[in-house]
DNA sequence: GTACTTTTGTCAGGTTGGTTAACATAAGTA
DNA sequence: TACTTATGTTAACCAACCTGACAAAAGTAC
């Protein structure tokens, strides 16, 4: 059955007063007090507490309109630490972030092509303890999240990791981050995590948003009615593995004709191998260089995922599409991209489509994971229960 | 931004708890106590009202444990009456139901195979006046529910119908038939209806499903989190003009090579017109009578919906699919699109994923648009809004 | 400066909507 | 008949919130 999820607290408690003010941006008391529907009083009480949890805070006055400006009040996100990290299959990144998404520290490792977590999770545990207190935000520490390739078993914090990485396949990743650092850890994949930091930095719209990562691998994340949807294996929108019509080229998952096979970034660093090519950096520079072959490559993997991509755009209908990725947002795959999209999905779906490249670089991921950490920390739930356990006045 | 859809009633409204109740089925006073987190006294009030609105009934007993039988509440889902409609490309089905999607009374018409809504709009018109009062019901109605092919504007109330029925772009629906029986009238896409049906049908299920209607041409539906997705235009999901790559066949819709020019019922007609048959049901009853040709036919549009629905079923990783439609349910159809989605989806979405026949024959629509006006006119919001109507004690 | 306006905070009394506790009745079992 | 459980009702109570009055802060207009 479907079980209602709401939270059983009321719609005038202190956290739904600051789910208003997260959602509806700066507003001042009196704006607040109609959207909520509580009388001064009340609202002052309710402030008072989030103002002492240290959630809002003041942000500028409005032009007098005759007499005393009125206070601009926001949800305060830059007060609270979230330590996150982006798990690749040649790279891991930690950093220190606010719930913005403002990175305050990073730290990048390249890590060998065929890395263990026995390696990895403690080498990412001490580079995280030592960040934290680089940065002198440990104190403020109240979560942390890690996105990996493949996916998820939210249920048992476990990686369901991809053919590609075997070693990964059932780690525990919850539980040893959790015991160390003593706060939440959430877990989202990588391409997840990247649409989600296009949701949040487009400031949360209330539109279906489908991302695309192409890096080393390929995949896509959707955002329906402001949450991620992950399916029922964790699965949806593993794209990367569906088949080529007429393809035959051997993937690293075992089979053959995949997408990934032909116009993942790995694909691509195979495809130019013979040009003196070795990395994804490699095939980057090479196409800003504007090198003939390697503009051509990134092309034609625009196009193969495009095909794959007009489907999906049918399906889905989304407002926006935004791709990411190395890879992906190369202008002459992007181009490919586009109009391999545009020929090919219904026209309907067409007409209400907006297809950009993703807007935050380096740093997507992170905004993500950061927007993640703040929708579970901020919501009315976990607020109402922090209001909760404050000692009276 | 993304505005809280959530009503602003109370989690211990009557709304609520007439939500409780449906969505866990049969309770006793004492459950609904816990689950709702009232006082007995103010339970009691909280019922009464609902027996007064005649929401709720009585349900049977619980076994005695030493003392007096507990009785059993549940939501009255027959007490009100909805009319709905199925309009298609040749038929239009009227029929009186209650919430639960019984059907009391059906009324089909044959249509020519381009009407129009000036002809079809005031027939449905009288012939719903004529069915409501055959029934008897017509004191009870509380709702209209109609599913139309194609698109639709629900801002408007308009639909925005398919190239093949040129006709039925942009006439206004809900309005006639608001006027007419004083009701809501809910709007929802064929294929959207049929799969609510199959969704209210396993009991709300929390988990994504997928429905494929392959009638006289080819849709889906989406449900997710209890909701149809329709995406941002209304095409969501709309799989029928996709591309198979290598098909040249001419489609209704103008363009060339689409799913539905190869797969539909009007394609299957149109491919075994050399043998005789003329129309949908002819396809049928052969493909029953086990002739070769038209089973052979079957599954070939069933491997090519196969190959479309694989994809989808990779992007989506929904826990149930269900195949309905006068072409969808026959047997070689469904194994060859079986097969095909299992040999071509992604493997880890196919580990949860369960395939089968649409349940609800010919009233499966009926019982999607039942639902829908249930969900509607049950909702907390509806309820408590009726409530707050009511005169005191 | 003074007069006026708007914003914000606080106190006090009243209303509402729920609570608990006690009692009464109904409807079972042993 | 005695005991148990379910249900309804009454009354006293209580917490949360509201309204209204008052006051101070922080502006503008003159």
């Amino acid at each position: 059955m479907l079980v209602t999820k709401e939270t059983p607290t009321s719609p005038t408690s202190p956290g739904h007063v600051l789910a208003v003010l997260r959602a509806e941006g700066p507003l001042t008391r009196l704006e607040l007090q109609e959207r909520v529907g509580l009388s001064r009083v009340t609202l002052v009480e309710r402030l008072d507490l989030l103002r002492r949890l240290g959630l809002v805070r003041q942000a500028g006055h409005r032009e007098s309109s005759g007499g005393r400006r009125a206070e601009m009040l926001e949800v305060n996100d830059t007060g609270r630490t979230a330590l996150v990290a982006d798990l690749g299959q040649s790279h891991a990144t930690l950093a220190v972030v606010d719930l913005r998404g403002t990175v305050f520290a990073r730290d990048d490792h390249r890590l060998a092509v065929r890395h263990s977590p026995q390696e990895v999770v403690p080498m990412l545990l001490d580079a995280g303890k030592r960040l934290l207190e680089r940065t002198g935000r440990a104190d403020t520490l109240c979560a942390m999240a890690l996105s990996v390739p493949g996916q998820i078993d939210h249920e048992r914090g476990v990686t369901v990791a991809p053919p590609t990485m075997p070693d990964w396949n059932g780690t525990p990743l919850r539980r040893p981050f959790a015991e160390v650092f003593g706060v939440p850890v959430l877990l989202e994949n990588d391409a997840n995590a990247l649409t989600l930091g296009d949701y949040y930095a487009m400031g949360r719209p209330d539109a279906t948003l489908v991302g695309v990562k192409v890096g080393t691998g390929i995949g896509t994340g959707v955002v329906i009615s402001g949450r991620i949807h992950r399916g029922e294996s964790g699965s949806a929108g593993e794209i990367g593995h569906m088949r080529i019509e007429g393809s035959e080229q051997q993937c690293s998952c075992g089979r053959r004709g995949c997408v990934a096979a032909s116009a993942s970034g790995q694909a691509l660093t195979r495809i130019l191998r013979s040009t003196g090519v070795r990395t994804i950096a490699d095939v980057v520079r090479r196409v800003d260089e504007g090198r003939g072959d390697a503009v051509r490559a990134a092309a034609e993997a625009g196009r193969l995922v495009g095909t794959v991509l007009a489907t999906m755009v049918t399906i889905i209908n989304p407002r926006y599409v935004r791709v990411g990725g190395a890879i992906g947002v190369l202008p002459p795959f992007l181009e490919a991209l586009r109009r391999t999209v545009e020929a090919n999905a219904h026209a309907s779906a067409l007409r209400s489509l907006d297809i950009e490249p993703s807007q935050l670089g380096e740093n997507g991921a992170f905004v993500g994971l950061a927007g993640l950490v703040a929708d579970e920390m901020l919501s009315p739930a976990t607020v109402d229960a922090l209001a909760a356990a404050l000692p009276q006045s």
